[in-house]
DNA sequence: ATTGGTGCCGCAAACGTTTGCGGGGCGCAA
DNA sequence: TTGCGCCCCGCAAACGTTTGCGGCACCAAT
């Protein structure tokens, strides 16, 4: 007791070399079947567990992925994560998981406990606006990023079309004769509430209507914005008939207000909601999201590229690789033509 | 290029020893201030990072702790994800993520591998009914199981006063003048579903009311199920005037089911919610868990016995320690005295 | 000039694996 | 008896740290 049972236990015991004991543990051909059932069979009675830490650094590499994400109570991120994590386990890695609240300082330290954890890749949704030196730890093994895209970081991308996304919802409700279409979305620090905003703008453009400019309201993605900020729509003179969010706590923030007002979806107000929360309001039509398959598409991508960067030598220098998902609409009852 | 700088790297490049570089970086008093700032520079320009597993190895221990759950899409353990690893981030600790989704064959698979990874400790929301090996792993580190309570598994455990959680939410009802108060709950495989059952119960003994058996419903905690369970309630003869949830999903398939029959909440019937997820129905009354509060408590609890741990010699004679948590009951509009 | 003390640093072992290389033992043919 | 081949297995180095111990140089006190 209080003792680790090693490989040179087990060799002790069986009176073999610690080498072969080893290898009959891998089942290496060079050893007798009789002599791995004895080494198996002692390795069972004394609880023997392997030391990946040990292996890991005699390997030169390890089986542990970094997943850095903003946040895991977020249903979105949530299903990310179980996705890469269901990945890694089946290809035989861990995951280490990192949450930086957008927090660049905390992500720089994580990272870099990562990076000191000799992580195989890493799978990064990146803050808005990472430290210098993150950039150089991601640097050190392979990496794809998610959902947002930094230029600054020369990794693949996997994401949504958010332009798609954004213009399909907006022309549904243009199509069903809105006009004054309110939009609660995320600032433009980020990738994605760029793209959001610019696929609401060309709903507008492609119906040759010029967009209501007045009826936008960006700003942090926090329920309590959207609250707020749709507050200050319905104030206004001219009342929106519609509202798109550009965000799952966004769509939460402004379910909430319409609630506290007492308005009627879709009779006093249609509305186009963000995200799949298994919860959601169950009438509402929302941009749904293709969380899961990212995730699959992502992890398989990055253990692919692991595993051939452990034989061929960096091919560094092939075009960064991008996947566009594509969201869908989902339409159910919160939306309505105007004026029903 | 293509190589990893390490100690011996710096040491050759600085003409000094390995010992020297290492103490100057570790900040060791027998080093001098000019030795340590020529370490630091030339560490700084060459972007050597540490490697904690040659660390870990040499010290006898790891900084990484395993938090082993059925799922992370689900918000409560999403918050229990996330309020774990924040404990980790501030403690130094790493965190590494397995989601069993209740499959003792998938839950001992990666409990060995956390195991193998030399895990400081571990944080785990057990299956059902996990394997024997299982429980052998989870004796190598010190461990502390959440919510859910298992006997053969000596470890403490911080949960939920699940008994007086769903009693307080029947009473409320009970208080309203409901009578026949409909409960769909989690079978009876877990710690979790057996006391929800039994708090609801105590409800009407303590009102000294009969328990309405034939309204109660369960089964395995998914939407389905809940969707039909509360299908088969509302067919009955007497059919209920309130229905009380025992999970997050139940409740959501309950509503989900609710919103298709077109029931109006609670002129037709009265619901009582479970957990919090933050785009809930927000006129649902509901249970209120503390989900963070257990993840701060349990996770400074296992931190600070890792480092009792690596003093002393195992005091595990102490008694198996428990921490209770309460829930909360929100009142909101989904409940109404009957009748009204 | 010999001690004693202090400040700074190097040597080397150890942590638990993996793996290239070499070698002993045995059977079989010449 | 020698030569050859094959099957198993052991030796030892290496991965990158940490740390106990010892040593050198210098200064002050005896």
């Amino acid at each position: 007791m209080g003792h680790e049972t090693t490989l040179k236990d087990l060799a002790r015991a069986l009176d073999l070399s610690i080498s072969t004991v080893a290898r009959a543990l891998s089942d290496h051909p060079q050893i007798s079947e009789q002599t791995k059932a004895r080494v198996r069979a002692a390795a069972s009675v004394s609880g023997y567990v392997a030391h990946s830490a040990a292996r890991a650094m005699r390997r030169g590499h390890s089986t542990l992925i970094g997943l850095i994400i903003p946040d895991v109570e977020n249903e979105f991120y949530g299903t990310l994560a179980k996705g890469l994590a269901q990945c890694c386990d089946q290809a035989g890695f861990q995951m280490l998981l990192a949450i930086t609240e957008d927090d660049p300082v905390s992500e720089e330290r994580q990272v870099r406990a990562l990076s000191e954890a000799r992580v195989a890749g890493f799978v990064v949704v990146p803050s808005p606006k990472p430290l210098r030196a993150t950039f150089g730890l991601l640097a050190r093994g392979p990496c794809v990023q998610l959902i947002r895209r930094l230029d600054e970081l020369a990794a693949p991308w996997f994401g949504i079309d958010e332009e798609a996304a954004l213009r399909e919802a907006t022309g549904h409700l243009l199509g069903q004769g809105h006009r004054r279409i309110a939009y609660v979305g995320g600032s433009l620090d980020l990738s994605t509430g760029r793209g959001r905003l610019r696929g609401f703008e060309q709903a507008f453009e492609a119906a040759g209507l010029s967009v209501p400019h007045h009826l936008v309201r960006l700003g942090r993605p926090r329920r309590d914005f959207a609250s707020d900020a749709f507050s200050s729509l319905w104030g206004q003179p001219e009342q929106p008939t519609a509202v798109v969010t550009g965000g799952a706590r966004l769509c939460a923030g402004v379910l909430e207000v319409l609630g506290r007002m007492g308005l009627k979806i879709p009779a006093d107000i249609s509305v186009v909601g963000f995200g799949d929360a298994p919860w959601w309001y169950t009438a509402l039509t929302t941009i749904s999201l293709p969380a899961r398959e990212i995730a699959i598409a992502s992890g398989e991508f990055l253990l692919r590229r692991i595993r051939d960067g452990r034989r061929e030598a960096d091919s560094q220098n092939t075009p960064v690789y991008q996947a566009i998902h594509r969201s869908s609409l989902v339409l159910r009852a919160s939306t309505a033509p105007v004026g029903t």
